[in-house]
DNA sequence: CAGCAGATTGACT
DNA sequence: GTCAATCTGCTGC
């Protein structure tokens, strides 16, 4: 089922970047559904978090929607070219924000595989992902509630020995604030650990 | 206003 | 392993 408001504003990222693992992430455009399982995610932990696009509270057009209510939206653009979905968690001017940053496919494969434009399906990174399941920066401030884009509990239950924690991927501009374990990943079989650092 | 780096990816040496 | 693609925002002239 869909998850709800009170779902989004009631943790911050950090909770919200674990819970988040093994839930749906659905769009619907133009009557065209794709979705895919949550197997990766990073939490940005608003204005105290030197890797947030908040940090200090810096507000600008592109990252005004973290300032919103939990349950929207957060889609801005990476290097020019990837579209990358975060998910707004807590009130509004609470700014934190959880990146999805891949997803096993489970729906529309064919739609899919389309928007990719490559003859093997990846959804494996938060660029990816994104052109998988159609979302644009377009779709910025979309209501994950209400809106064409939403998440489910589908009953998946994600065990704390399946899940790997480590450091968020390409923050090393942002000093010690790169080393925290902010990073989840759903692997089945492997024992949960903390992954060594290894700056790329 | 110019230069540069960034929550990335895929093509290529 | 290297590098280009190309938009946003920050720094410095």
């Amino acid at each position: 089922m869909k998850l709800s408001r009170e779902f989004y504003r009631d943790r911050d990222a950090l909770v919200a970047a674990r819970d988040l693992l093994g839930k749906t992430l659905v769009t619907s455009f133009q009557g065209r559904r794709t979705a895919g399982i949550i197997t990766e995610t990073e939490a940005y932990l608003g204005v105290n978090d030197r890797a947030s696009h908040a940090y200090g509270g810096r507000r600008t057009a592109r990252n005004e929607t973290m300032y919103a209510d939990g349950g929207t939206a957060y889609i801005y653009l990476c290097y020019g070219i990837h579209h990358l979905f975060n998910v707004v968690v807590l009130g509004p001017d609470e700014p934190h924000a959880v990146l999805i940053r891949a997803i096993h496919p489970t729906e529309g494969l064919d739609i899919m595989l389309e928007r990719r434009g490559q003859q093997k399906l990846t959804t494996g990174g938060p660029g990816t992902l994104s052109q998988a399941l159609g979302i644009h920066t377009s779709h910025n401030g979309s209501d994950l509630v209400t809106g064409p884009i939403h998440l489910e509990d589908g009953g998946m239950v994600v065990e704390r020995a399946d899940m790997i924690i480590g450091p968020r991927i390409g923050v090393d501009f942002a000093g010690e604030d790169a080393l925290l374990p902010f990073r989840f990943r759903y692997e089945s079989g492997r024992v949960g650990q903390v992954l060594p650092y290894t700056p790329t």
